[in-house]
DNA sequence: AAGTCGGGGAA
DNA sequence: TTCCCAGACTT
């Protein structure tokens, strides 16, 4: 009987997704970058930031000595805004420490911001044919289906499981064959063996799936434990100086929107009105309220009310700096700007 | 082991 | 609405 790789590889010479952008050329730096880029993100999604990131760093070098308000802007809306600072802070490494190029070591690359087991993994098997397991939200679809693990994939337990049938598997892959079983994987999870409605009278492995033998597919895998989302308020202000420019915050490289440009924000009405006394001149009070934003985060929802004031000024002791300025529209563009913020600029500006 | 960190597509 | 996506990192 062929082997699960063998079986795997064989359907992907025939069905799996061979023109995505960094599958030409498959350089290390473009698979690394694609691999940050589809961390917990859809393909579909990832394909015109690829296309812009490489246009503006078109190599390693390029990335590790851009300005960092570069980077963050080229990944603004993309989400996840740690992957772009550990991108950046990584290629500076590699700069320093390996030539400006991405080590082929599984350590050395583990050891790079961002970049965790099953990263290393698809950067090593893809852009050198290196034998390593991987295990993404693919992977662990098609590995609980096939062996019948029931159990949240998140739970620790079952991903060491996982591994350990990731591994057996990649002991069995066709020499030279390991780039387009990693990609092959990928692919059958997110074409065939989908999450929902999975295409299991087309699936080379029926034969000997567990979940498809005991009508456990739509079962597995195993759902996360379902919680509320917390709800969170919060004020904002699109303040406008005399000339129509806004004023921008540059949030602490931590946290939620980190590094990106955004409103003058704060937890409460009486903190936000405290804000602007000591570093607006103006009245607070005259403050025009815009439609509410509700937006969701992966943990919590936020109910965003943004106020608007024109014609203010900063106070003078207060004055310029790196973290708060005022931007004009055609500078807008050039700064990274959290996505429902940027749509709340695009709305005002309409009127 | 649990929480933090975005935004969008799909059902 | 809810789930979850080519996960990593912190606590």
């Amino acid at each position: 009987m062929s082997s699960f790789p063998s079986q795997l590889l064989t359907w992907f010479d025939q069905h799996g997704r061979h023109d995505l952008p960094w599958q030409h050329p498959r350089s290390p730096y473009r698979v690394w970058l694609s691999e940050i880029m589809l961390q917990q993100t859809q393909v579909a999604t990832v394909i015109p930031y690829f296309h812009r990131f490489m246009e503006a760093f078109p190599t390693l070098p390029d990335l590790a000595r851009a300005d960092n308000d570069t980077v963050m802007a080229n990944w603004a809306g993309l989400g996840y805004y740690a992957r772009a600072r550990n991108l950046h802070a990584a290629a500076k490494q590699c700069l320093e420490r390996h030539d400006g190029d991405l080590p082929r070591d599984f350590d050395a690359l583990l050891a790079l911001p961002g970049i965790g087991r099953s990263t290393a993994g698809a950067i090593l098997s893809q852009a050198w044919n290196d034998s390593f397991p991987i295990l993404d939200g693919n992977v662990k679809r098609v590995l609980t289906r096939y062996h019948g693990i029931v159990g949240f994939p998140g739970q620790p337990a079952i991903e060491k499981q996982l591994w350990g049938l990731a591994a057996a598997h990649v002991a069995q892959v066709p020499a030279g064959r390991m780039a387009d079983y990693t990609q092959a994987q990928m692919d059958f999870g997110a074409t065939l063996c989908t999450r929902a409605k999975p295409a299991c009278i087309l699936c080379p492995l029926q034969g000997n799936c567990v979940a498809h033998a005991e009508g456990l597919v739509d079962a597995l895998p195993t759902p996360k434990p379902s919680k509320t989302l917390p709800e969170r308020e919060a004020t904002a202000l699109l303040l406008e100086d005399a000339q129509g420019r806004i004023l921008l915050l540059k949030r602490p490289p931590t946290g939620i929107w980190a590094s990106l440009w955004t409103l003058p924000q704060a937890d409460t009405d009486a903190l936000m009105r405290e804000w602007f006394a000591t570093h607006i001149q103006g009245d607070y009070d005259n403050a025009e309220e815009l439609p509410l934003i509700v937006h969701a985060f992966s943990h919590y929802r936020l109910h965003l009310q943004p106020l608007n004031a024109r014609k203010v000024a900063l106070r003078a002791r207060v004055g310029d700096n790196a973290d708060l300025r005022w931007v004009s529209r055609t500078e807008l563009a050039n700064l990274g700007l959290p996505a429902p913020i940027r749509k709340l600029l695009e709305r005002h500006r309409a009127h």
